[in-house]
DNA sequence: GACGATCTGATTGTCAGACAATCATACTAT
DNA sequence: ATAGTATGATTGTCTGACAATCAGATCGTC
């Protein structure tokens, strides 16, 4: 695959910020510089790279996007560890401009929230559930109004993603959930019936998990999800449409 | 939630390169620069955000990172697609960096498989099979080689991701198995019987896929997963350990 | 001694201006 | 038609500067 028959490497040259980035980028990685300690002053940083301060200043800007590196209180930079939310939003984005399709998403969603909730019937703690619980009675009580609701059924699955315990699998689910969950409330919207089939689920959900059941925290999440495509087909959308910009308000604006 | 009793918003000064970067970004997700079109010459984006070159020079190194813009051929800036590849590095440092261990890698993996071979099951072409044909084949004949199968190995999950044809499924598997696809080689090099098991794992998911059947792909999978785990407990490795770091040579290189 | 006000140096964000290296392109000579 | 050359545009890097803000130290008052 590496062969291509060619005598020689493309060359190209690195500039000096990228090379910047790449050296500080691996004392991070390589742990040599942990996460809250600072990286020091860009006159440092000028010192010991030997370039001027606009080279690493633009170094700088790379690392800061990825999040391996944060302005602590305003001013002195420090490591730090890319948070869930920052790379999630990056990967929504990108599908977004991939114009991937309500089908697809829905797939990787079921999927992923399948596999998480079993986790979570497996290793869900005593506070996790009482948050759920919590959760579910708020539903209970907001059950008119759309907005509110589906702001809880996408808190809702980020409980039972804290539940899992995996981190993996938390990270996983998070691009495809800030892209599909904006769906919930226009589906909620058109279809009366929604809310409390949604509240049902919800309930059983946690009551499987609670008694750490995984078959039936499985199968209604499945139902769950089934409800959740008929609706989205029900409501008159096209699933195999690209996710369409307007739900996504809350994922282009940061 | 958002409402924590304070008075006063944190008022946070947003530098202008932030305000570049955001502009610019903006301009790309809301289509107005198409992936392909050049963002224009550093010179000109002085002028129109009427800040100086060092800033705009700043600001393009936020998006850079991110790959919302490229500079293509060398010199100009043009907008791209952010490529999965470059995404999926970005989270495999995030998850070595939050330490998550094999267990959490592997049952994400896991689930993440299968779900991505029941797809491959239902749309894989008549292209994509005989690509998988061709992969088993050199396995086979590369089967003496622990690193040539564990390459092979990576490359034949990616093709089923392919198969797929659900680029969500695709850009959210592909994070965890940049980190765990490693480990396949130091199992392999330890246990003996793990190369025929692995050939003929996939050759029953190929059988299966090209068959469309998507239970017995679904069952050959996770059979591949449980080997998988397997093959790693019994090569004296704890699952419940960070993934070291010592496996993680391909992600750290860029 | 506790507290607030003030001063001082360090640090960051931004700017102006410069120059070499490289690229794109047109032009020229063979 | 091809290779060489000249020219302007663009990027990467540097020098030097200044205002705003932050972290501490100092000081004064009670």
């Amino acid at each position: 695959m590496t062969e291509t028959g060619e005598k020689f490497d493309r060359i190209n040259a690195i500039p000096a910020y990228q090379l910047v980035a790449d050296a500080i980028e691996r004392e991070i990685l390589a742990r040599r510089i942990r996460p809250g300690e600072p990286i020091g002053t860009e006159a440092q940083l000028v010192k010991q790279f030997g370039v001027n301060r606009s080279t690493v200043r633009e170094g700088i800007r790379l690392l800061e996007q990825s999040g391996l590196i944060h302005r602590d209180s305003g001013r002195r930079l420090t490591a730090s560890l890319p948070h869930y939310s920052r790379l999630a939003t990056r990967m929504s984005r990108a599908m977004l401009l991939h114009e991937v399709t309500f089908r697809e998403l829905w797939e990787a969603t079921t999927a992923l929230e399948i596999a998480t909730v079993e986790q979570a019937a497996e290793h869900a703690t005593a506070d996790v559930i009482a948050e759920l619980q919590a959760n579910v009675a708020s539903t209970e009580q907001a059950s008119a109004d759309p907005a509110a609701v589906a702001e809880l059924d996408t808190q809702f699955h980020s409980l039972i993603a804290k539940a899992s315990q995996n981190r993996v699998l938390q990270l996983a689910r998070e691009p495809s959930s800030l892209l599909i969950f904006p769906t919930t409330e226009i589906i909620l919207r058109k279809l009366k019936e929604g809310v409390p089939r949604l509240i049902q689920a919800h309930r059983k959900i946690v009551d499987a998990v609670s008694r750490h059941d995984k078959e039936a925290s499985r199968l209604w999440m499945l139902r769950h999800a089934n409800d959740w495509r008929r609706g989205f087909e029900r409501a008159g959308k096209d699933v195999d449409q690209p996710i369409d910009r307007v739900y996504m308000k809350e994922v282009m604006t940061r």
